[in-house]
RNA sequence: GGUCCGGUAGCUCAGUUGGUUAGAGCAGGGGACUCAUAAUCCCUUGGUCGGGGGUUCGAGUCCCUCCCGGACUACCA
């Protein structure tokens, strides 16, 4: 009996173009939408562009055009790349829709009805140059416990304390330069913790959520009162204005996972399909596909709108993880920062579905593309073994067309038929890497088939016409059944297999049977393997796209010193950096001064074996003078590598009491929260030298 | 520090409720074939299953403990 399943990926913001870690998603959820098509099911899949909220705001403004052109634009770009990734959704809406605003305001009814909104003042930073409030991340000051200068809003990079932006001594706002003011406004709040009991029911009923997810929302978030959701920002605020209180707007969560509803409506009116149907029907799967980031939007915030409004609740919420590239954080500086579009120039889609399906599992483990394992494992599989086996055996019976009857084969097709159901389960599992290695299994007993019976051989033989067509048709079938069980992960192939053979494939079923008797179409190339040079040249393209993303409109994070947009040199560095972490204030040179900075010698070094990100280091300023400061740069330099080399410190700070010990001066170090970078003095200086 | 997930052949991983000499693919070595996108096929070298204890007739599989890696989260700076 087919079953009704609506799923959804998570909507991607308006304020970036698709990259290869969002099709990690993207992919996944399309080929469980696509398996359960194939199954007979009466599945589909709607997504939207995530449209609100500050950063499109501003990026609006920077750009002198309205948020509707802005979001406009994204919506198209986004949905090339994710056509022409093969990812197929039956609507594809946004979330700043009149579909989407009726139903906020519906749920929020709902939501008010039931009593669990709460209003109360909230003091913020505002911006009164650029009339606005100030997210935590749109400001930084000096952080009131350590002193440490230009943090952001909510914690200080420096000595990891948490606190309000407000706390901030001498904020500045990243979006104008000016001084922030501290300005009280109503916040609407709702009060999830009178759904503890639902939610912690729901989470933990072990049926909607992978096991590490349940025990982690009930290690960080059930185990304590939940706290109040601030879902209102005061204008001006790009989203919904809230219909009951006026000159506030829904938060862009709010608003956002509702998209799926709104997403769903248009599809209804489109189709005339019946909404209710779909969301407020007990025969009706719902499934979330979204990445662990925002796991806690998704199992407690969201079932528990869903629950209040009166709409069915998830079935499944899948959580994946992130992508690395070759062990690694993608990078933009090393070119695994790849855009959609940017593989697209270079690559085929398919490459990527099929590697992304054979690492994929049902868990939230990260997922690595490491280069060289894509390149053999698509060529291996896709090309050595799968399509080998078409292109193989289809031009011997280019003439003759399949058999009339299948011939025996040893029980090869009925073996592969037989594995459909372990396969199907596989799909079902989101066990993605299971399915294709049970599949890859099935190529493998296929090719030697072939080369046993040689119908090159066979070719050659006047009375052997009707053996070679028994081959032919055997090996294209088993190639067939292959293509049937890869169709939700390659499309593409399928329908090729459907035009080689004059039958389309549109079903799971078709597996088990063998086709006779149709046409053999002229063989054309399926599948090219890749090149190792494309996979370079689609690296270096994404250190170019990065190089030229970041210059261009200072304006998108101004800086508080203005900055000079137009690149007059030849090295053309990007403008990231600057824009991540903006120039602090202006200082005089009496304020310089006041720091003094020593070039140093490490003498010892020694990891701290209690703390994650601590080097101790003895440096020697000569003379006898030495400094123990602790450094946090245990994750990118080991303390043998450090012993001996010159580096830079602050030598007249304040010596600070750690839990590991005296901290009696820092070491300087370029670069963010990612990486560090030492600062050596060239050739010659020696320590205790200064720095002026 | 807490929680969770891992640690099985050079690499990527399978190993079902504990049951006979621990597997696959890739890579490596040897051979064959030539229909096919230097694809394919056959043979083959690799493992005290992270270490140590324990339960058991029997443990990669269960329990304890330690070590290592990763994710999340916190603390300290």
């Amino acid at each position: 009996m087919p079953r009704r399943i609506l799923v959804t990926a998570a909507l991607p913001y308006a304020n970036g173009h698709i990259h290869i870690g969002h099709l990690v998603e993207y992919i996944q959820t399309d080929i469980w939408v696509r398996f359960q098509k194939l199954r007979g099911h009466d599945c589909r899949y709607f997504c939207a562009d995530d449209t609100h909220g500050t950063a499109i705001m501003i990026r609006a403004r920077a750009e002198g055009r309205s948020e509707e052109a802005v979001i406009a634009d994204m919506q198209a770009a986004h949905e090339r790349d994710f056509a022409d990734f093969q990812i197929e959704f039956d609507n594809y809406g946004s979330t700043h829709s009149a579909e989407n605003r009726a139903l906020c305001g519906e749920i929020w009814d709902k939501i008010r009805a039931a009593g669990l909104v709460k209003e109360a003042n909230v003091e913020q930073l505002f911006d009164p140059e650029a009339g606005t409030f100030l997210a935590d991340r749109f400001v930084r000051g000096t952080c009131p416990k350590c002193g440490a200068t230009d943090q952001p809003g909510d914690n200080c990079s420096s000595c990891g304390h948490h606190y309000s932006p407000v706390d901030l001594v001498d904020p500045v706002s990243k979006l104008s330069g000016a001084t922030p003011v501290v300005k009280s406004s109503l916040h609407l709040f709702i009060e999830l913790e009178q759904l503890h009991g639902f939610l912690a029911e729901w989470t933990q009923s072990g049926e909607h959520l992978q096991p590490e997810i349940a025990n982690y929302l009930q290690g960080h978030f059930l185990g304590d009162p939940l706290r109040d959701w601030d879902i209102s920002r005061p204008a001006p605020y790009f989203g919904f204005e809230i219909p009951d209180s006026p000159g506030n707007y829904w938060y862009v969560w709010f608003d956002a996972p509702i998209g799926y509803m709104a997403s769903t409506r248009q599809w209804c009116d489109r189709t005339g399909a019946n909404f209710d149907d779909w969301w407020k029907s007990d025969d009706c799967e719902i499934h979330h596909f979204i990445g662990k980031d925002i796991t806690y939007f998704h199992t407690l915030f969201w079932p528990g709108m869903l629950k209040t409004a009166g709409y069915s609740l998830p079935t499944k919420v899948h959580i994946h993880g992130f992508l690395t590239v070759d062990g690694e954080k993608m990078s933009k500086s090393k070119g695994t920062f790849v855009a959609a579009r940017t593989y697209l120039n270079r690559l085929d889609p398919s490459y990527l579905r099929y590697f992304y399906a054979a690492k994929l599992s049902s868990r939230v483990d990260d997922l690595d593309l490491s280069l060289k394992e894509f390149e053999a494992k698509v060529n291996t599989d896709l090309v050595g073994k799968v399509v080998n086996l078409a292109s193989r055996s289809a031009k011997f019976v280019e003439k003759t067309g399949l058999s009339a009857k299948y011939p025996d084969d040893g029980g090869l097709f009925a073996h592969a038929a037989a594995q459909g159901a372990e396969i199907a389960a596989a799909y079902e599992a989101c066990d993605y890497s299971r399915a294709m290695r049970l599949i890859m299994a099935l190529a493998d007993r296929a090719n030697p088939f072939v080369e046993e019976n040689k119908p090159w051989e066979l070719r050659k033989d006047a009375d052997q016409t009707q053996r070679l067509q028994d081959v032919c048709t055997i090996a294209l079938n088993l190639f067939r059944q292959l293509a049937i069980y890869l169709a939700p992960v390659l499309p593409k192939l399928a329908a090729q297999t459907g035009e080689l053979l004059h039958d389309e494939i549109t079903s799971w079923d078709q597996a088990a049977a063998p086709l006779v008797g149709t046409p053999v179409a002229k063989f054309k190339h399926m599948l090219k393997r890749i090149e190792e040079k494309d996979l370079y040249a689609m690296i270096d393209d994404s250190k170019e796209d990065a190089a030229a993303a970041t210059p261009a409109p200072a304006s998108e994070a101004p800086a508080s010193g203005a900055m000079d947009v137009t690149i007059t040199d030849a090295y053309a560095d990007g403008g990231e950096p600057l824009a991540e972490e903006p120039l602090a204030e202006e200082c005089t040179i009496d304020d310089f001064v006041k720091v003094d900075l020593r070039v140093a010698r490490v003498v010892e070094a020694s990891e701290v074996p209690e703390a994650n990100k601590l080097l101790r280091l003895r440096l020697s300023l000569g003379g006898g003078v030495y400094r123990q400061v602790f450094a946090g740069i245990k994750k990118f330099y080991k303390p043998e590598d450090l012993v001996g080399r010159l580096v830079v410190c602050v030598a007249n700070l304040k010596p600070r009491q750690m839990k590991f010990g005296l901290s009696e001066g820092m070491v300087v170090a370029a670069g963010g929260k990612d990486a560090a970078y030492l600062l050596t003095p060239d050739e010659g200086a020696k320590p205790g030298d200064r720095l002026h």
